[in-house]
DNA sequence: TTGTACGCGTTATCAT
DNA sequence: ATGATAACGCGTACAA
């Protein structure tokens, strides 16, 4: 009983407060200063519940990505603010940590009108059923835009946001090959998510248009965890003869990976190279600072935050993925492999 | 139309459909089975924004923090979570990116219904006029409780969960003493957080118990970023005598320190020592591996959540901070300082 | 330009 | 155990 209130102290309806909340343009002058003045007296601010309820929207989207407080995120999840904000959107963030969820947890928080859409940061092939068999639903699926993952077939219906992954790893690659390196280790995430897979594959690539062969061994996973890059570090440098270079599919895998290297005895790169991916804020302060491909996180924010805030309003966003440009930064992390390997 | 449309399908009153939604034990058998039938054939969701509105509640949690992507908050927001899914509710995350927003930013968001309660993790100050003062809303506060940040006077009336950051700040810098150093550096965070300030005073207070005095250029402002603690390490090494020690108010102003001093030619600990604080997992790796502080974070998270979930249940939960225990974890960043200084 | 009156989907109250 | 119905606060035709 709240509009009514402030509509009684102003005298006027509860359709004019209304108006002057929602269209202020269609409210004479005079009015207008009478129910402002019993807003401000009263401290009325409009139940939003109320509000959601009517206009049938939330002004919430989910993001769900593997993990917060992982650096790469703080970029993406910036631009998606700072679109978010201006859009009149606030920001509902799912943690899958690393967790393969159903993807009905998701379209369920929509179908359920607890959002108006989602943003998908880690899609580590959330679907079960195909999304578009879901019973009851029909053919309405909820707005998503994928962020930085690599769509996989089956996510192929959505629109994405991201850089070329592959194209990305093979240029890091091509430089360890052209420092003059060939036997190169790559640390690769999980099997599940597609875009480490993606990564991975522009490795291979990279390397056989060197001629390069790629022994099994050479690859492990590093489970996308600080631990799990530690383990596979600890497994490549036990191969002999050892990779000279290794490449990380990310940089926290390659802040693991340099420390099992030090633990071992062994300089970077004097005696081996490391290159990562994504360039968080601690790359530059490593020791060495650490060569890797960088992502424009913000922009990748923005822009999938700004199709999605399309998407929710009805238009036609297609599904076509927006590649943004990544950049190799070289540090000094990478270097040529020792003399006796020429 | 859509509670209606079950039950006109199930041949029951929407009451009934409401009953098996909300208390299936006040529903026959036979009635049960009709009504589920009819859900599982239409695929019916409940409105949650016609249920919101109806109930005046979001199941809406707002959290506060300075900065996604930093790692501290991951355990914080993990311990969160987990009781937060336990009770039904959704998170909302707002970074402050450590500007000092007006509190009635926040409470707007409680006051207008968009959410049930605000976590601070982060809390610069909120406060431009005491909220209790607020026109309009009287005495009403919103349920808030505090995680991690030390409480200010201005913020008593409100609960928090904690480690006891002066004493644990002193038993750091204790730590130090014992191995010998008389002249250590504090890099401080900002000054409008609560909490740096606390830290700094358990420095100051442990140098006073130690009879050292502490030179006013010892102290250096951070501003809880990379950056701002490479420019104040920087500082503190151009000072002759230097510091044998320094101790950081956070971990990761730690490794922006540790970066400088490495960039200045010198080594940790035998040249120089380095403390930091929180623990965030990044320090086990570093090199060498960094003595800090821990909090335990997790338990923060669940604590604070707990709290705020009884205060929004109506429950009193007083104004007393609970105070967690730290735990110093000495590694391999601190040592007696060289020969010559003793 | 302003007011009246209805409906949004759900839950709660009260009969039955 | 179930059904009829009144709220909840807001937005918006439609009428004035």
């Amino acid at each position: 009983m709240s509009i009514k209130e402030v509509a009684r102290i102003a005298g006027v309806s509860t359709a004019t407060v209304s108006r002057y909340l929602n269209s202020p343009e269609h409210v004479r002058e005079k009015t207008r200063k009478k129910v402002q003045e019993a807003i401000r007296s009263t401290g009325y601010a409009p139940n939003t519940l109320a509000r959601n309820f009517r206009r049938g929207k939330t002004s919430l989207v989910v993001v769900v990505l593997p993990s917060v407080g992982d650096p790469f995120f703080e970029g993406v999840m910036r631009g998606i603010w700072r679109v978010a904000d201006a859009e009149g959107y606030s920001i509902l963030i799912r943690e899958t940590q690393f967790n393969t969820h159903e993807f009905d947890d998701y379209s369920e928080i929509v179908f359920s009108k607890q959002a108006d859409g989602i943003i998908l940061l880690a899609s580590t092939s959330p679907f079960t059923s195909g999304p578009a068999e879901r019973a009851g639903h029909g053919d309405r699926l909820p707005p998503i835009v994928i962020g930085c993952e690599t769509v996989a077939p089956q996510l192929s219906q959505f629109p994405s946001v991201r850089v070329d992954n592959a194209a990305a790893a093979a240029e890091a690659t091509a430089h360890l090959v052209q420092l003059g390196h060939r036997r190169i280790g790559f640390i690769a995430g999980l099997q599940a998510s597609l875009l480490t897979r993606d990564r991975e594959q522009g490795y291979r690539q990279a390397m056989a248009e060197a001629g390069l062969p790629v022994a099994d061994e050479w690859i492990v996973e590093g489970r996308q965890t600080l631990d799990g890059a530690r383990a596979a570090a600890r497994q490549l440098l036990a191969l002999s003869p050892r990779p000279t270079a290794i490449f990380c599919a990310n940089d926290e895998m390659a802040m693991g990976a340099m420390h099992e290297i030090r633990r071992a005895g062994l300089r970077i790169p004097q005696d081996i190279s490391v290159i990562g991916f994504d360039d968080i804020r601690y790359a530059e302060i490593l020791d060495p600072p650490l060569t890797t491909v960088a992502q424009p996180t913000e922009e990748i924010g923005e822009h999938t935050m700004r199709r999605l805030c399309r998407a929710i309003d009805g238009g036609d966003i297609g599904a076509e993925p927006e590649i943004v440009p990544h950049r190799l930064v070289v540090r000094e992390s990478t270097a040529a492999p020792p003399a006796d390997e020429s």
